[in-house]
DNA sequence: GCCCATGTAGACCGACCTGTCTACAATACG
DNA sequence: CGTATTGTAGACAGGTCGGTCTACATGGGC
């Protein structure tokens, strides 16, 4: 999950694009104003306006690569610690710990521009659904509960991303979201503990 | 948890303050102009910024007073329903099912307003160390797993919170939250269904 | 009687916003 | 060879932003 850079080498559209992996995610979408995208994308205005009919749909595709970047990279750590509910809290926390963590690109435009454009709501859902999917396929045996307790957990994981952007050290963070997923899988730690 | 409206009988600075109650929570903090603020408010540009040294400073004000209001008002919902760990989720529902509901002022803040005003994510900590203190108070046995176990379901509630703002039908998201608390509180209706 | 806090109305400032415009250069393709 | 595409540079338009300004009115306390 390291930072966008900008490859100077690629076609115009592409530079605009990762310009705006790194912009909108850093500071925001209504903070980054089409002058710093055209900057730091290294184009011209014209450039610019010529791929992308408008800043709303340059925020519709940037949302759409962030999920498939954001999806291919949580899918690969939760296989990377096991896949297993224990896999689940460890592999969040290598973002959540992360320098660059700025929370949930998809969340956060809700907030900023859920009102402004109406599409961002539908693509976060849609992203949730898909993590919810990822955290699935880590829980143990398949049943009718299973479907539920993954959405549980996935209500804890957001829980736990707006926790860490506040300001919350993400080791204590990462420690209750741990309990909970074992609790909700099954495990029930607490229950052995008490 | 109803819309906040403007006492016209009021002083300027509670008035002003109402206005950005209003506005705040329902438009965004960067999405309000100074200018809307003081036509909500109904008064001129000067009497404004007599009483807010700049939109910063009412941001902060606005806080405060969101903080004491929402509090208040879940900590009245908790009793209402019982105060135990069942009408923790039923307790939220009414608030999520509002047709005002915009989220959590404080999360909202932090996405918006974190990086331009270094204050708001200190609050939002502060603000959410709160909701968990009257978490805590629903929960039955109070020892050592006490405290963790309102932190985790506390992670849940926000969870739900910016799920629903997303457009997820409330509905179903506090059904899924009233599962987790049931799981995580002790009484775990998961375990006797298995 | 004076003064100061609080209020009114609205012009104004510089900065930034999204988006359009003219004018010109290089390259690829039929 | 001709033309469409993609690119360059940067001025410009119309609007909103947060914030300051002048000028005047009112009412309560010392």
């Amino acid at each position: 999950m390291h930072e966008i850079s900008i490859d100077p080498e690629a076609p115009a559209r592409e530079r605009i694009l990762q310009a705006a992996q790194r912009l909108f995610y850093r500071d925001g979408i209504r903070a980054t104003g089409t002058n710093a995208l055209i900057d730091e994308a290294g184009v011209t205005k014209v450039t610019f306006y010529r791929h992308f009919a408008s800043k709303d749909a340059l925020v519709e595709a940037f949302l759409d690569a962030r999920h498939a970047y954001w999806l291919d990279w949580f899918e690969q750590a939760l296989d990377r610690h096991g896949a297993t509910p224990a896999a689940i809290a460890p592999a969040l926390a290598e973002w959540l710990a992360d320098p660059d963590f700025r929370g949930c690109a998809f969340l956060n435009s809700v907030v900023e521009y859920g009102r402004a454009l109406a599409s961002v709501k539908r693509v976060a859902r849609m992203h949730k659904q898909q993590m919810i999917a990822a955290v699935t396929n880590c829980l143990d045996k398949k049943d009718a509960a299973t479907q539920p307790k993954a959405r549980q957990i996935a209500l804890a994981i957001d829980g736990a991303i707006m926790r860490v952007q506040s300001g919350e050290p993400a080791s204590g963070v990462v420690a209750d979201l741990d309990a909970l997923v074992q609790c909700v899988a099954g495990t029930f730690p607490a229950l052995s503990q008490a």
